[in-house]
DNA sequence: GTGTCAACTTTACACGCTGTCAAGTTGATC
DNA sequence: GATCAACTTGACAGCGTGTAAAGTTGACAC
């Protein structure tokens, strides 16, 4: 506690976080810049190019989530009920990283670094993905016909944030009836009935 | 028969479509005149900026794929089955648009104009399910307690650019794979069982 | 007190892309 | 031979990112 303001680095990383959640339109460098009260250079001093200060932010963000915790119940859980609880904890998860997902979106075509960075996002979420689909395999459960990898895709591509952007963000469904139906949609699409 | 070359505008038009078409980063307005064989500037004096460019390549692609046609079978049918004759057409038109499709998502951020452009694209579709959903409720085969609209939101965002992107040119589905699943899914997710 | 150092500011500028402007060139038509 | 539309060439403003350099400030060492 010998000092109150948190180090300037962390208080880039806040404001740009709340920031890309509140507006849509691409915050600039300069408007993140005005919200942490610092020059628009100093950023360069802490980040060498908004693609990094993006993953940066996405790095904060399952810090101050302890991401960890959050999939704990989902690792716990075995046959369907795995894959219920990891749909319902990403799509819990979404509100959080939307913000920033957009915003690497928006820059990967035109920023190699920030398609990267992006698609390593998606690799965890995916990785997630396997170990449910794994999980209702073992159980016997997995619809027949269908290759696991084909549902991992058909998972990641449902329960994504363009999705979540669609109904919650324009269409207003409240979150807790969107992470209900991603759950049910999701054993639909790759479970027996 | 009297000139062997169809018109400047035309030309762009479908240059514009097959570069886009092609290629994932956004072919800037250079790049579309080189493949025309014009000059930058020339493309100012039939459309007045990117955005209009864009919108005018999503009307004459409707042209040239005769929409209507496309959309006879879903029109004639009813109850679930519209929506599945439905749910395939669209699915099965979506290679055509994908490529201005994306152009015209990543512009949103910046330009206001390519924003009500696409939200115009999405409406026409939205419509269509909206048409199909009736039919289904009309059949009684609405899954009870999804609300019409409702209904309309998640086929929106299932059967979307978005997640074709991810399956077909990510994940590499053939497409009569996708189409055949996203009537499944759809199906799944708006009917009773 | 003076010096030093890191963090930050201010000012300026290069680059890439869009869109505008103005002055040619060309080729068909009257 | 004049005219006109379509197109070219070259130049430039505006905007956002990223670089560069010189100046300010405050803490800490000695």
């Amino acid at each position: 506690m010998s000092s109150d303001l948190p180090d300037t680095r962390t208080r880039i990383l806040t404001a740009t976080w709340k920031i890309l959640e509140s507006r849509e339109n691409p915050a600039r460098m300069s408007d993140i810049a005005k919200a942490v009260g610092i020059s628009r250079q100093a950023l360069y001093l802490h980040f060498p190019n908004r693609a990094e200060l993006l993953v940066a932010v996405t790095r904060h963000i399952d810090e101050v989530n302890d991401i960890d915790a959050r999939l704990a119940p989902s690792r716990a859980a075995t046959g369907v009920a795995r894959l219920d609880a990891y749909v319902a904890a990403w799509s819990d998860y979404i509100p959080e990283v939307q913000g920033v997902a957009r915003a690497l979106i928006a820059l990967q075509d035109r920023d190699a670094e920030a398609a990267r960075a992006w698609a390593g996002r998606l690799a965890a979420v995916r990785h997630g993905f396997e170990a449910a689909v794994q999980a209702v395999d073992d159980s016997g459960a997995l619809r027949p016909g269908l290759a696991p990898a084909q549902a991992v895709d058909l998972l990641c591509a449902l329960v994504s944030v363009e999705t979540w952007t669609r109904l919650v963000q324009e269409d207003g469904w409240p979150q807790d009836v969107f992470t209900a139906t991603m759950v049910r949609l999701a054993r639909n699409a790759v479970c027996t009935r």
